[in-house]
DNA sequence: CTGAAAGCGCTTACAG
DNA sequence: CTGAAAGCGCTTACAG
């Protein structure tokens, strides 16, 4: 492996400049830099990061902590962050971690409290009070997209206005028997996005001398088959039926509109369903959505872990810093107006 | 920071009986090691791995490149792969490539080149000459799943028998106009997976005296939206109608039923329908399909990985070299006997 | 079993 | 603008 000796041999410089050339800001005369580089792609040296990391406290790479990749939300956020972290010459070190437990631990204990990260990003993570508190005497930057405790950079959509924006477009159509199709734990998590969007649900039928219907909120796990199967048990209940219905995320509203093609429910003649995200399968099915962008959020997340540490212009760590991530209703032919009689 | 000479001091010895203690293999008294962990967990210590790194030469970090994160299959195969390599103390650093470019260049030339992993996994990727000699010249481990390129250790399923057994089971039922929906550049490129699957089709079809009928044989992205739209091209046309449907993978697969439906074709009385993956969504559509385990896959490449580096009891690298990976039918509602007349 | 010393490959004050 | 020297925090022969 070629090192940075070599490089400085070849070029006739000391490994100072080498060094100064190659990647230090030190001023280094224009011709001998080009001595040095030419040197450097001769033999093709590449620095050691291990060695340059150890010394300079930096390691140029950042680490990511993501409940679950296989979703279409994670996952786009995933790929935003890894684009623009690569761009701006940064590694991504992935960490999946799910419910509290040893392994979970052993990456806020072990993993994350190493010098191996300049920085931490979270997606959709809700951080105990000891893991928050870990990553804050590490020292380390912290940006959270989304989730829930306690941290300094936080972005995130006003989900509780994603749940008052769905609803009112579908108020605003005329209907009143409106129906919700939650996220888990909406109940008995208010602070949580499920719990934020259920309450902007209810609070825009209150708004409008409304309530949901009995059992018309029903919670289910944000993916396809189980927004089918809890629309199944929301629409085949007795009693009248919802003429529209609200899902918590894109694919629990085309699980949705495919339980009623099932329960021979016309959509949107019998029932309008609108959901959130801006799923890329939205379209195919003709979804109205709250849009949001995922991809944007995570470079986003990128440029605000950038800035805290350092990097380009030094300005606002969070420009925006209080306003929502923004998300944009998109109608298409999921929603009418409720059928008459 | 605490470094491991404070841990040294504490416990009474020199920072080599430290490292030995913590992490090295050199022997060390009982009772000096616990000395040397009471004292290290005492002041919260944990290994600078850059310094380590930098004498060791090994970085316990392994690069991962994929084409796509956001497609079932990848999602499957990087969280299999995340979860082995983390139990094994395993960094796993990220690397997004798409289409031949700088992009793709920069990743190969510098981020793979450098010493930051110990070796790789290449998951669907098809590796030019350059990029596999580059990472061979740089001497770390490179274990493929799937893709093509010469490589030494190389991961797969037969997608040629994937395509047979499907067709296979199709034309076991009594069907004899069997269309395809084939991934992308299936024809053009006679060695890649959509290639594989179609000659397997192809194959399978010629043993039972048939040929695909006009138009039978149709390329889209392995999407849900394109499937169906691939479908709706392939079913609407003039000319006798196929029975039965063999998409190359279970999205394409749910977005042709969906086409079948909205042409009123019913599945499986009108037209049968098989996909490949195993799907987490294949359950609720009742699709049948040949199933893969792109988690399980996951782990079996870091398993690769792991013996290359030689961790863990030193065996062939490739246990089964050659024995394609495992694949199975699970047949469910969406195949059946065609219509009679 | 344990310690003193060297060294992994860089970068960064400190002089000049 | 450039170089000699120190040092980042570990591990590993080499002795004892």
């Amino acid at each position: 492996m070629a090192a940075i000796g070599d490089v400085a041999r070849l070029a006739g410089v000391s490994k100072a400049t080498a060094s100064r050339a190659l990647s230090g800001g030190g001023h280094v005369a224009a011709d001998t830099r080009r001595r040095v580089e030419a040197a450097a792609s001769e033999i093709g040296y590449i620095a050691s990061p291990a060695a340059a990391s150890l010394v300079t406290g930096r390691t140029k790479n950042v680490g990511v902590v993501i409940p679950i990749v296989n979703r279409w939300f994670f996952g786009e956020v995933l790929e935003g962050i890894e684009r623009a972290l690569l761009s701006a010459g940064y590694d991504l070190t992935l960490y999946n971690v799910g419910e509290h437990g040893p392994a979970r631990d052993r990456v806020f204990e072990f993993f994350l409290a190493r010098k191996r990260v300049d920085a931490v990003i979270a997606i959709g993570v809700d951080l105990a009070e000891h893991e928050a508190a870990r990553l804050a005497q590490s020292g380390k930057p912290l940006v959270c997209l989304g989730g829930r405790g306690a941290v300094d950079a936080r972005l995130a959509i006003d989900d509780h206005a994603v749940g008052t924006l769905a609803t009112e477009h579908l108020l605003g159509l005329g209907h009143t028997r409106i129906a919700h199709l939650a996220g888990l734990d909406a109940v008995a998590e208010p602070g949580s996005v499920p719990g934020e969007r259920l309450r902007g649900y209810l609070d825009a039928l209150a708004s409008a001398g409304l309530a949901p219907g009995e059992g018309h909120v029903v919670e289910a796990d944000t993916t396809m088959p189980a927004g089918c199967t809890g629309a199944l048990q929301l629409l085949g209940r007795p009693g009248p039926r919802p003429t529209a219905l609200f899902a918590a995320s894109d694919e629990m509203a085309i699980g949705a509109m495919i339980a009623a093609e099932r329960l021979g429910i016309a959509v949107p003649g019998e029932l309008s369903v609108i959901g959130v995200d801006g799923h890329e399968y939205a379209e195919m099915f003709g979804l109205t959505t709250v849009e949001q962008a995922p991809g944007e959020q995570g470079r986003l997340a990128v440029d605000a872990v950038l800035r805290l540490l350092g990097e380009g212009e030094v300005a606002d760590p969070l420009p925006d810093s209080g306003a929502p991530l923004p998300t944009r209703l998109v109608v298409r032919s999921s929603t009418t107006a409720p059928p008459r009689g």
